[in-house]
DNA sequence: CCACGAGTATGAACTTGGTCACACCTTGGT
DNA sequence: ACCAAGGTGTGACCAAGTTCATACTCGTGG
């Protein structure tokens, strides 16, 4: 992970994987790099600012704290991803914080260097564009599934999600290499740890998966896609 | 709502207030206006289409189908709000379907006009990247908000949003012109009918609110608004 | 090497809201 | 004017999941 080439970033980064040879150079120059330590804050939800982050290793959550003080976890986000791209786009505050899981580093760009950026090269205004549009489509997809699908019909999805997304293969199994606790995946249903735990519980007891030192396993990963939408 | 004439349209539309006005001439040509009787399908979930959608009169309804076949009410969009832009943009299949609530007109333009128009006017890409801004930020708070309160706050909270979006005062009252049933408002909360139709009649009993001809007027703002975030 | 704190495990009692069943209104079409 | 369809009103019963209470386990820092 001490790769801090700038060139060889921007290669890593699938959001400026399409962009003309001649505008990396300049960008190489307007990043930032930064390493965060294990559940440090990176942006807080309702703070101005106006950062695009690019993750480069290492896990980050996005969450939401409700009225109530419940937080909410949005999404689990890996190499390679960006996020913040909200409030760099439209100036408002922004909607959820960023904390991460392990340690990890980050590249950032701040909004006047990545606007000016963006006016010589559309296929990076395209790529912000298609960013966003994801999150509309994954966020109403889940929007859709928690107020309609039961507890185990929600958390087979998250898993099954999270294994696609960052799942290591490893044999015929999939592993989830990020240490998640049983009030993480209440927070990314929409339950209590409570329930989360006997739901895993009678997954582990039939062989669907089983936990190894804070991470989630799948043995059967076909069970489990079953089990997301009956 | 014999409005046809094209220049006069656009200047309803705010996607299109801050357009530089030599940009709006060639826009004039490139729209189509078509009326809708009530309860027709403009867009269904799922299929291809590039056409951008701009509500001159009328409600629209996008709804989504989830996998049981219950639908879930996503959005109610009035005169002057702008629809489809997702597809338009990525060019992936619709997220959801949309359907008149009662007859009305839309504005139509093509996605290939829609960009060559684009090309020459930053303003509009600009306020079409807001209009996804503000899609991700809407669904992260129903998100939240369906996923940690109970029904009545998430019926208080919707009915109080569409007062506020849609609204009509009238005197001390607030009347949402929109003829929606108690079903619709079940599938915007994620609840069945007879459990609106419960929260409904004890708000009715109380005094905060009472349905005319189909649509609901509230009487008592604040105990609406008290009662979406206790 | 032990102790503390964070996370995990598990069941009993309780609540919300869903399901089902049925009767009663409107309203628009012929 | 009438009927059918769609929307509404209401209660009995049930199930999923929450709340609460109480142990247990593990790994990390003193």
């Amino acid at each position: 992970m001490r790769e801090h080439d700038p060139q060889k970033l921007v290669a890593r980064i699938p959001l400026f994987a399409s962009l003309e040879p001649e505008a990396r150079k300049p960008l190489a120059g307007l990043i930032r790099v930064r390493r965060y330590a294990a559940r440090q804050p990176v942006v807080w939800e309702g703070e101005t600012g106006g950062t695009l982050f690019l993750s480069l290793s290492g896990y980050f959550k996005a969450i939401t704290a409700g009225r109530d003080g419940k937080e909410m976890l949005l999404s689990i986000m890996g190499p390679g991803e960006v996020f913040g791209e909200l409030s760099v786009l439209d100036g408002q505050p922004r909607s959820a914080s960023i904390i991460t899981v392990e340690a990890g580093e980050l590249a950032s760009i701040e909004r006047p260097a990545l606007f000016e950026l963006m006016a010589s090269s559309p296929s990076l205004a395209i790529g912000l564009i298609e960013v966003l549009a994801q999150r509309v489509r994954t966020l109403t997809k889940r929007y859709e599934t928690i107020s309609s699908q039961d507890l185990p019909q929600r958390l087979a999805q998250v898993l099954v999600s999270l294994a696609q997304k960052h799942g290591q293969p490893d044999g015929p199994r999939v592993r989830i290499p990020v240490r998640l606790s049983q009030q993480d995946l209440g927070s990314m249903v929409g339950a209590t740890r409570e329930s989360v735990n006997k739901q895993l519980r009678k997954w582990t007891q039939t062989g669907v998966l089983h936990r190894e030192t804070g991470c989630v396993v799948i043995s059967d990963f076909p069970a489990l896609r079953a089990a997301s939408s009956v």
